[in-house]
RNA sequence: GGCCCGUUCGUCUAGUGGCUAGGACACAUGGUUCUCAUCCAUGAAGCAGGAGUUCAAUUCUCCUACGGGCUGCCA
């Protein structure tokens, strides 16, 4: 049993885009096959052919590619055990359906969806548990053959053991035990000819000889009628793994109330695919080391399923954020220059003029003081922007001062006369310097005003970086502006 | 209602029958001779509660509380 290879899937239903939740269920199959040295498998579970959605099946797709979870075999690539899309493979689910039948661990129920419904309701009312009442399970031969010759339609439903209890064993959590007279008959085969879940689940991860079932664990409740349909078949199951949930902030259900859900959205929002999966992929495990920046190759290393938690975790947006920020810096300047211009040029901020080495210089200032690559434009647009727009707050506290705009016309003039293969930083600091001794002036209140004027901010880059970066010509136009308005105003 | 799963700083977590219960995010303070950010240092902050087992329980058992899941011809 131990030396059967391992083989693990991420099986979604495409019914939405791809929440983080389905994602770190995928990045921790993934992480166990190439940990050990097993198949990843990707399988669409589309039975459910009412909330089904192309669009989603898209976005699984991409979203997988893009945080970098290659599968080995499946959907799109195929494999040995194709098809891996389940509505192609319907006649596979009719004839294991049918050898239950055959054998006796299924039967046809002819209850109809209103019957059901009414029961419902009545075991409701009556404070009754609720669950099929079986009035199927034990129909005479005559009025089985009654219902078929009038043609009338029918699910397909397994005959659970009335006494005893299911147990099996969970890697994470040990064993789990449920007594079967909990069990409902569940449905197998839908009247529409689709399987449920659960017969296809388990024929499926059977036939694609399926090592390790690692899921999410609102599955833990289903995994006893899965232990049976196995021992119906008379085949051995896998090792099932249940992954903690991951939860809202403050507790609760994920969703789009607590800002991105779909990985599609943190992609848009600017997030790196590495940041994301290492965040991830510390929910609900940890990696023996005193820091949480953790190598792709070092996670694969040590994945293991004993060191996945029991506990549902909270999704904290500024651990991603701050993380993303640490992924952002230690990119390579060209690296990050490609991530984020099709932020910047979508927002306006580069039209595509700009001088290549201008952008470079800018980048490499702001690089480290972004989170996300959609903070970038914001943070930039001031070194490109034709007309600036000024802070009021910064402008009051700053600029409309006392014997400022004498300062900001003096040192115009002084950035003017600079001569241009003299405009670098090195040289501004020490024509300033220059300037301040002999007008007996600390730095700061020559600084600030600068910046202000010239950056229409409080909080910029390093001043003489960010002066050179603007360039001359844009510098000493904005000083001659800000002196103007200081000029007219009060 | 029934069944099942879970509970270490605010959050993510490490950890052991005996330790000053460790790290990370966030927070606070200080430093990095211009702001912001980065970076560095320091600090505050935790074993849900109650019984039991034991020389000794955060660790083992039970109960309670709280949180979560399932209870569909959804997955």
């Amino acid at each position: 049993m131990t030396a059967d290879p391992v083989r693990v899937r991420f099986a979604p239903s495409p019914t939405g885009m791809l929440h983080v939740g389905g994602a770190r269920t995928a990045l921790f199959n993934w992480l166990f096959a190439r940990h050990c040295g097993g198949t990843f498998i990707l399988r669409i579970e589309d039975t459910d052919r009412a909330r089904y959605d192309a669009r989603a099946l898209d976005d699984i797709s991409a979203s997988l590619r893009w945080l970098g979870l290659q599968w080995d075999e499946g959907y799109e690539i195929g494999g040995p055990c194709g098809p891996y899309v389940q509505s192609e493979r319907t006649a596979i689910y009719l004839q294991h359906a049918q050898q239950l039948l055959d054998s006796g661990h299924a039967y046809k129920c002819y209850c109809t969806p209103d019957r059901l419904a009414a029961a419902r309701e009545q075991q409701q009312r009556d404070g009754s548990a609720p669950g099929y009442d079986r009035a199927c399970r034990d129909l005479s031969p005559d009025a089985r053959a009654a219902h078929n010759a009038a043609g009338a339609p029918f699910v397909i439903r397994f005959r659970m053991p009335l006494t005893g209890a299911t147990t099996f064993v969970d890697a994470i959590r040990g064993a789990i035990s449920y007594p079967n007279a909990q069990q409902d008959d569940f449905v197998l085969l839908k009247s529409d000819g689709f399987p449920t879940y659960h017969l296809a689940n388990i024929v499926d991860d059977h036939l694609m000889r399926i090592s390790h079932v690692l899921r999410g664990d609102e599955w833990i409740p289903s995994t006893p009628k899965h232990v049976q349909l196995y021992a119906a078949f008379g085949w051995q199951p896998p090792v099932f793994a249940h992954l903690p949930v991951i939860l809202a902030p403050g507790g609760g259900k994920l969703s789009k109330r607590h800002g991105a859900a779909a990985v599609c959205e943190y992609r848009a929002l600017g997030y790196l695919p590495d940041a994301l999966v290492n965040f991830l992929a510390l929910l609900g495990w940890a990696v023996a080391a005193d820091n949480e920046i953790v190598p792709r190759a070092q996670m694969l290393k040590e994945f293991t399923l004993e060191g996945i938690n029991k506990t549902g975790a909270q999704f904290d947006h500024e651990k991603l954020n701050w993380m993303n920020g640490a992924y952002i810096r230690q990119l390579p300047l060209a690296e990050f220059m490609r991530e984020v211009t099709p932020f910047l040029t979508n927002a306006g901020v580069l039209k595509g003029a700009e001088d290549p080495a201008q952008v470079a210089q800018v980048l490499q200032m702001e690089q480290a003081r972004v989170h996300l690559l959609s903070d970038a434009p914001a943070a930039c647009a001031f070194f490109f922007a034709d007309t600036l727009e000024y802070d009021r707050q910064a402008v009051k506290k700053v600029l409309q001062r006392e014997g400022v705009r004498d300062h900001l016309l003096a040192v115009c003039d002084l950035l003017a006369g600079v001569p241009p293969g003299q405009f670098d930083a090195a040289h501004l600091e020490a024509r300033l310097q220059e300037y301040l001794t002999r007008s007996g002036r600390p730095l700061k209140n020559v600084v600030h005003p600068l910046r202000v004027a010239v950056t229409g901010r409080s909080a910029s880059p390093g001043i003489f970086e960010t002066l050179v970066a603007i360039g001359q010509a844009r510098v000493v136009q904005r000083l001659t502006h800000a002196a103007g308005q200081l000029c007219s105003a009060p």
